[in-house]
Parts: C-alpha cells; structure tokens; sequence
DNA sequence: ATGACTGCAAAGACTTTGCATCTTT
DNA sequence: AAAGATGCAAAGTCTTTGCAGTCAT
C-alpha cells in the first residue's frame, strides 16, 4: 500500500530550479535550465517529478500557457498576470480572492469547489513597448 | 490585405453547435456532435474555425481542461467552475470580477491588462455524490 | 474566375509510459 | 536485496498545416 519516498539528487534539483525562479516555468525550462549541472538528466524525469510535486502540493500548476504547462513554487494564496504576446507570467501578491468567496460560491451553486484562481490577460510592459505582436493576440 | 469572408454551412454548424450547448465543448466535442448531420466534416476544419471565432470574439476559451481546449460561446463576463474529476465546466453568471479590477490592477503593476479570469476548481455535484476519483484529483 | 473553405493525411508539439538500469535504504 | 528513481526511446494525445479539390461570390 504504502510507497516509500527516497532521496534523489535530481528531484532535488528540480523542485529547487522552480522556487529559485519567479518565471513560472514550464517542464521544458527546467530541463534546460539543469541540463549543464546534470548532463544526463532526461525530459521524462522532469515531467515525472513535476507531477510528483504537484500532487503533494509542493508547487502548483498555473495552466496551459502557449501550449505548455506553467509551473509555480509558490502555493500561497495569489494571482497572475500572463502575456497574450510573450507568455510571460507575473505574480501579482497582493491580488487574492478571499476563501470566503470560494465557500460562498460552492453554497451557492451546490459544488465543492477547494480552491479559485485569479488570472489577468494583456500585454507585459515589454511587449507593450515593443508593441511586436504580429497576429491577433491568443486569447 | 483584406481577406473576405464567404459563407460556410459547416462553419455556421460549428458555431451554432457551441452557441447551443452550455457545456463548454472541447473540438473533437464539436466533431462528434456534428458528424452524423455532416458526415464528411474534418476535425481540422473544426479546429480552423475555432481559432476564426476566437480571433473575432465570437467564442472564448476557458482554457485546456484535461489535456483539452475548452470554449464557450458566451463572450459576456462570467466565472466558471471546473470540476478536478470529471472536467466538467459550470457557468457562474453571477459571478464576474469588476472590470474596475482589471484597471486598477494595471495601473499598480505596470503592464495592460485587457481581460480577467475567475476559476473555481473542485467537485461537481455529480462527482461528489459518486466520490469517483480513483488518484488524486488534478490540481 | 477568383480565392475562401474544406477533407485528408502528414507533421508538429507536448506529455506520458514501458523497460532495463542505476541508486537509495 | 528490495523497491524507488532514472534514462532512453517509443508511443500517445491534441493540434496545426500543406495541398489539392470544392464551393461561394
């Protein structure tokens, strides 16, 4: 029944390349981004940890972005601002639905629903600048 | 630089098809739901147009739920509700953040912020009562 | 007749998974 | 030694796209 949790170097490394960066990234970004301390590290053991994490509540996802999966270190309570042009993701701390609001909602509709995300969709400072969107935005 | 827009009854058949369920359908949903009025429809024509809608405001995405995009045929500002078992998308009418919020939050950050998105993730009632999550639930 | 729209199938992108091997306990 | 974790590559799923044929204007 019970399955043991034994140590890894590489899930070490994993689950510390996504709380040492605020850019929310995706399982690609952090193959990348370990590959020259760890040469031999292979895509299928990022995702496998990823998922590992996630479902111990480690980090969180932050959705589909561009076609890829976004990953968050941070679990507490707060929104995001994501980049129709660039697929930047931004933390925005101080903006958080109350829980109130979550139990209200779940009351109200007959649902349980555990948990409420706040997202906000434009352009980020640098694409707003560079105004370099070639097509329609994405959503 | 114009591109004219000629009549399809297969595209009038998709929107229609998303316009008349309040299921927040995935394309290949789209696809079988059409198929035995349109036997010889495409999923690629399916997916064509859903990006056309999209880049015109006729539909929005509620984005990928279980490896799937989902849509919705009301543009109005609303909130959704997303069941982590069975991927089911509740519509919340009640609910909508105030475009005040989008506003405000753009000008304290720093970039444009042109829509925002409330989410509400849980159990649906169904999902509830069957307690039928066999792992655990996705998010 | 023009060019927008479609069907078909191939290709693309991202993610998952099976199996042998390596590592931790 | 047992079993969890990994590397590798194949497979899986969803989506996009190239091209030739069809259809609306």
């Amino acid at each position: 029944m019970y399955r043991a949790i034994r140590y890894s170097k590489k899930r070490e490394a994993i689950l510390a390349a996504i709380r040492g960066t605020s850019c929310h990234p995706s399982a690609e970004w952090v193959y990348q981004q370990l590959r020259p301390l760890h040469p031999d590290l292979s895509l299928g053991t990022v995702y496998r940890n990823l998922a590992f994490f996630r479902a111990r509540g480690l980090i969180q996802s932050v959705g589909v972005v561009q076609g890829q999966e976004r990953f968050d270190g941070i679990t507490a309570s707060h929104s995001h601002f994501i980049c129709n042009c660039c697929g930047s993701i931004l933390d925005l701390p101080d903006i958080h639905p109350e829980a109130s609001l979550t139990r209200a909602v779940s009351r109200q509709y007959g649902f349980a629903a555990e948990r409420c995300e706040l997202n906000f969709y434009g352009l980020c400072p640098k694409c707003m600048d560079q105004q370099n969107f070639k097509e329609e935005p994405l959503s």
